[in-house]
DNA sequence: ACATATTTTTAGATTTGTCTAAATTTTATG
DNA sequence: CATAAAATTTAGACAAATCTAAAAATATGT
């Protein structure tokens, strides 16, 4: 619960910042590094210290030098925020203006700076309060609250085992349209059937098909095995 | 016609700056003064000679030193664009996301930005085709051509004329609830009953209702006389 | 026409976000 | 522990867009 002041609005680059370490913190919990953000942001770790004091100043970070940084509460609501905005904007590209799930993230990146809550929560209402983007990535409620999903990695799958495909690790346009052209989509029942020890690929079945898929195709879907 | 080169993205700014000036061109055809741009953008004179220079320097405006400018081809398609994009977003913002038309303004002025081709002519699909936006300004369509209406402003209709309401010359949130809150709105067949030299203000009759507005109010007003 | 008022431009400063190069701090290693 | 390597911060510069104050050009009035 934080004090709701006259916040001025931030900048894109403090929004995009904020957003950034939001994503490392949840790749690898704890402190997160100035060379880690710059390796994100695709910037030179002194940018990085120069926002990282501007972020902390304002509250949304909380840093000591020379030992990074990791977000407030105030901070993680506004990523949050953002993060909320971008899905939903990607699921409206999706669902009402006929773009593909691999032409999306550029546009969803410049719309998530649009600061208007109340297009944000009639956008929602328009889409149906949709669970999840169209990569499978959850979407955070207007108080900032996420489902938790039991995942894991479709690499980690025993033999034999099978697994609901929900989502991407990797959702560049390369990667989701090698998905397209091998007819894998989200919802599908993907089944183990053999490993490779050589080079860690995979033999799946979907449906009635048997595919052979490579390790670094594999630890990039996200699987679930409970039921929805 | 002019050559399609790599050219980069405009800065939010220089979008500003175009549309002013186009807007501004409008209202009084011609050239363009320094002091009217900065008026027009709140800004101050220097400020407009720095960006002034700019744009001439990129082709989109012709400017002379202390002659004022005026919109290039090439500026003055760009600046058509741009609107474009701020009217079909205010359309969209009313007829789906439940906006009234005097909320809408703001949210336009960022969206407008916005740099997709395809979603643009996405939004004008998914919106019909629309031919004018909430406040009755035409849409311009791809290419960049606006429909022309044979238009007059109220104040100007003569004793007993009448004219179908159009549009609004002053298009802020205080003169659309004012509208809003008597009633009138776009499509109304108004009729003038009586005109009073002293104020300039009229008797009009909309409907069933006697109305008296001043001349601020009906110098607002765009109607039209021709059938649609 | 020519002094005065107005408009426009220049010069120099400021803010945001970035950069490179150098200095400092922390971490790793023999 | 001392020293080298790596990570981080500081210092100083730059570009975009803005500002104020002063200079230059244009317009106006008698
Ligand atoms: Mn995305
Ligand atoms: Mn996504
Ligand atoms: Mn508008
Ligand atoms: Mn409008």
């Amino acid at each position: 619960m934080y004090f709701c002041s006259i916040e001025k609005y931030m900048t894109q680059s403090e929004e995009n910042y904020l957003k950034a370490i939001y994503h490392l913190g949840r790749q690898n919990p704890g402190v997160i590094s100035t060379n880690a953000i710059a390796e994100e942001m695709q910037t030179k770790p002194s940018s990085v210290t120069d926002m990282v004091k501007r972020l902390a100043e304002k509250g949304y970070l909380n840093y000591r030098k020379y030992q990074g940084v990791n977000l407030s509460e105030k901070g993680r609501h506004k990523a949050l925020m953002i993060i909320r905005k971008h899905r939903l904007w990607e699921t409206f590209l999706v669902e009402k203006m006929n773009f593909t799930w691999d032409e999306v993230h550029e546009i969803a990146e410049q719309l998530e700076h649009i600061q208007s809550e109340k297009l944000i929560d009639e956008l929602d209402r328009f889409l149906s309060y949709p669970k999840v983007d169209p990569h499978g990535d959850p979407i955070p409620d207007r108080n900032g609250d996420v489902e938790s999903r039991n995942s894991k990695l479709l690499s980690n799958l025993d033999i034999n085992a099978s697994g609901i495909c929900i989502g991407v690790r990797d959702s560049s346009s390369s990667f989701l349209r090698y998905l397209d052209k091998n007819e894998i989509a989200l919802g599908d029942r993907i089944y183990v059937m053999e490993k490779e020890d050589f080079d860690d690929s995979i033999s799946v079945r979907i449906g009635n098909r048997n595919l052979q898929l490579s390790h670094a195709i594999a630890s990039n879907l996200i699987v679930t095995q409970e039921l929805e």
